[in-house]
DNA sequence: CTCATCTCAGCAAGACTGAGATGT
DNA sequence: CACATCTCAGTCTTGCTGAGATGA
């Protein structure tokens, strides 16, 4: 029998990309199952955290505000109004809208998914001082903001194979 | 018409869990587009390394020193060997197993992409200066580390939801 | 008429599962 | 018999597209 904890090729293992995705990936996992712990998934945070900061907005500026797709938003809107964590009104001002609101549920909701979400980044970088917390989340930030500006990239495309 | 630049909330742009995750997504569109010009993707350069890193070996043991599902070590070798760049021949002392060898164009091939993702990695830490790049791969690779000793999580479970 | 909004149906890719055939 | 390997079919999730209905 092979052993099971084969080490990885070194190219593969000194790769900024790769490590960056596998920590990725295993901060979804954390967060994926802390969230499912009380029956909520990454998209409804979002939505709660914009409508909280932000007030009431429609459907397709909370899309805007959380790089969640409009469909997606759809979706989410209609989970989070049928555990009464928001409401879902037409906008008075423009017909083609919808109002979303978060409810005092979805408020209170929203605090014990921060409290979640707090202990995940601890556990996160646990392995990290204070200090080199603040470190790491500079120069990721500083790489995400590059990257933002950057990219003389056309839009991603949705390329079928043949 | 609403600005299509609204920020996000604080809550959001302030978690490393997601500023991890947004990077993790930058760089996989990048490493995907760069390998895309060769009709390569992500599997067939972690096979090609560990086949050239650890010489010729069973679909099985690939699977594990690259993380990737049997099923889809299947479906990778399948296309590889199909351009020529690996050979698919059974073990002659184990009946059960193929031995995957890499070819010349397979080497060759693997210089190639090797290439690309060097670039990429190039692009992705461009707003990082060479001291901070070492920095943040050596943060990146403690917390990693970090993540792969600790959890005492049970394997990732496969639960659909009602 | 053009454009924005909301909604639904559905695709493609990635990660994974189950089970069968073969062989140790 | 228990276990490993290779393979195929199929599932679930995520991010996205297309298009229709409604209205500004």
């Amino acid at each position: 029998m092979e052993n099971a904890e084969e080490t990885a090729p070194r190219r593969l293992r000194a790769l900024p990309s790769r490590l960056i995705n596998h920590v990725a990936m295993s901060a979804n996992r954390l967060v994926d199952r802390a969230l499912a712990t009380t029956g909520s998934r990454r998209y409804d945070y979002a939505l709660l955290a914009a409508l909280e900061e932000f007030g009431p907005a429609s459907q397709a500026a909370l899309g805007r505000r959380t790089g969640i797709d409009r469909s997606d938003v759809v979706a989410t809107v209609n989970e989070l109004s049928a555990r009464g964590l928001v409401e879902r009104s037409p906008d008075p001002a423009d017909r083609r809208r919808n109002v979303i609101t978060v409810t005092a549920a979805g408020i209170s909701h929203l605090a014990l998914l921060d409290r979640l979400l707090s202990e995940v980044q601890d556990a996160l970088l646990a392995s990290l001082t204070t200090a080199e917390r603040e470190q790491f989340v500079g120069l990721l930030t500083r790489v995400a903001d590059g990257l933002a500006a950057s990219p003389p990239a056309r839009p991603p495309v949705h390329t079928p194979r043949p």
